[in-house]
RNA sequence: GGUGGAGUGGCUGAGCGGCCCAAAGCAACAGCCUGCAAAGCUGUCAACCCACGGGUUCAAAUCCCGUCUCCACCUCCA
């Protein structure tokens, strides 16, 4: 069986074949760095970044767009008095700091939107001489793309112009309230760096400009797959759709659009404000575990946040790491994926179906456990192999590095339960209980095993 | 008004015509282990009719029609 993704414009499931065999060209709307990530966010990110290590996997190379739109009405707001160039790399921190942590993948190429002014002029530049975008009628350095000379516009998300709602304050010099902004003129009230000279006057350029240019930048004017939020697929990709298919370029082939993160039932987004940030998260669960409880939907399906949510996910996926630990030396991890199990396999071609391999690991970490008890050496070497070969391709590996704990702590525990195994050696369980207590309550957890006693800190 | 999506055990969440008397996880319960625990492992439990009502089919959670409820998008959002 081959890959088959769901294509949001043609709203079916289609085989992917890539436009260049062996090799997979992807574009992926990165974030405005307008304010702190959240959930959702992270989850887009995710999305693609399994994406791109199953195709990997399975013998493509790959090359990643994910933009970084550093220009944008709401980064010149939300910086306030400060340089809004300065607010946005700080935002943009933020976000790589949240993908490193989630342990997403560094894309190819991170363009940012203030380094591509030269890009988004010239295709603007195309779309007036073809008659599909003007310059504002009210004679402003406003940029507008003519969306009735387009006569596909709509073609993404199967909607028809005179069924749209349209802006429906004041035009700019917009001809009809469809049409939306290429560039956006300067105004007074806002910084002069935020304003790059262009044939038409001073402006900045608008959102859905900026991905168009990019694309076609890194990846030409065609490639394999384009993807976001679901709340990105009207206007953004329409709008990109259209630009960059009036300028003649193929575009996209296939277009991927992941559900959102709810909360409550209810979208989380930023302008609801009902966010999950990065600091409600660590307080949640360990990375891994949020990692894990990120996929355990599949892309297309909503998930719905609750406090308990990353606490079962953590118990989930300590249940596989466990499995890792006891059964083997983590600290050696040799991947080798011909150990994928077929059904992983077949889930994660059908339109990656995470909670469908996830269900996979498990199975197979029940089967290596009961080989592991059971001294079953040839059988729990298999189900190892094919574990740390699934975990790895979904990039959970990391959720099994130790935690770094300082020598004085180790020592300390180590003296404890030495008095403790000692106690115990001399029937004074009361003093057992006692020592057993006090780590407790310095957040070490004791496990007695056969011979030995094993801890771990939680603190 | 238009365009999409969803409703599956206590919870999360796969399945999307026969392998489904419905995967997997969490929770619960039991056993193993233990001085007793915890942790860990294993097992068991759970969906009366897979939102409701019709229909198609030898066969439906899965297809069709209708109804109800919820969500998203319609020019700020991943």
């Amino acid at each position: 069986m081959a890959l088959e993704l769901f294509d949001s414009k043609s709203q079916t499931l289609r085989a992917f074949t890539p436009l260049t065999a062996g090799h997979v060209e992807m574009y992926v709307c990165g974030p405005t760095v307008q304010s702190a990530p959240h959930l959702g966010h992270l989850r887009s990110a995710l999305v693609y970044d399994i994406l791109r290590r199953w195709l990997m996997v399975t013998d493509h190379t790959v090359t990643m767009v994910r933009n970084v739109t550093d220009i944008d009405d709401k980064v010149l707001v939300n910086a306030g008095s400060r340089d809004w160039r300065e607010f946005a790399k700080e935002i943009e921190q933020n976000f790589d700091d949240a993908y490193l942590a989630l342990n997403i993948l560094e894309p190819t190429h991170k363009p940012h939107a203030t380094e591509h002014i030269e890009d988004m002029i010239n295709l603007t530049k195309k779309l007036i001489n073809l008659g599909h975008a003007y310059q504002a009628t009210d004679g402003s350095a406003n940029v507008f793309f003519d969306t009735a000379s387009w006569p596909n516009y709509g073609e993404l998300t199967n909607q028809k112009l005179e069924n749209m709602e349209g802006e429906e304050d004041a035009t700019f010099g917009r001809k009809s309230p469809n049409d939306f902004a290429l560039f956006k003129a300067h105004k007074a009230d806002e910084p002069d760096t935020a304003a790059w000279k262009t044939p038409w006057g001073l402006a900045r350029p608008g959102w859905h400009i900026e991905c168009s240019a990019m694309a076609k930048h890194f990846l030409g004017e065609s490639f394999d797959i384009h993807g976001g939020g679901l709340d990105l697929r009207f206007p953004h990709h329409e709008n990109e759709l259209a630009q960059s298919s009036a300028a003649g370029d193929r575009f996209a082939n296939f277009w991927l659009h992941n559900a959102l993160i709810t909360i409550s039932g209810q979208k989380m987004s930023k302008s609801l404000g009902n966010g999950v940030s990065v600091e409600d998260l660590e307080k949640a669960g360990s990375w891994g575990a949020i990692r894990y409880w990120l996929l355990s939907a599949q892309y297309r399906s909503n998930l719905d946040y609750s406090e308990s949510s990353i606490r079962d996910a953590q118990a989930a996926l300590d249940r596989i790491v466990g499995f890792l630990k006891r059964t083997t030396n983590t600290k050696q991890i040799e991947i080798d994926d011909q150990y994928l199990p077929s059904e992983f396999a077949e889930a994660m071609d059908s339109d990656l179906n995470v909670p469908g391999a996830l269900a996979v690991i498990h199975e197979r970490v029940r089967a290596g456990n009961t080989a592991f008890d059971s001294n079953n050496q040839e059988a729990l070497k298999l189900c190892v192999e094919q574990v740390k070969a699934m975990v790895h391709v979904l990039g959970l590996t990391f959720a099994y590095q130790e935690r770094r704990i300082s020598e004085e702590l180790t020592n300390q525990v180590n003296d404890l339960i030495q008095q403790r195994n000692a106690a115990k050696l001399a029937k004074d369980f009361a003093r057992a209980d006692q020592i057993r207590l006090e780590l407790e309550e310095m957040g070490v957890t004791l496990k007695d095993m056969k011979d030995i006693t094993m801890w771990s800190f939680n603190g």
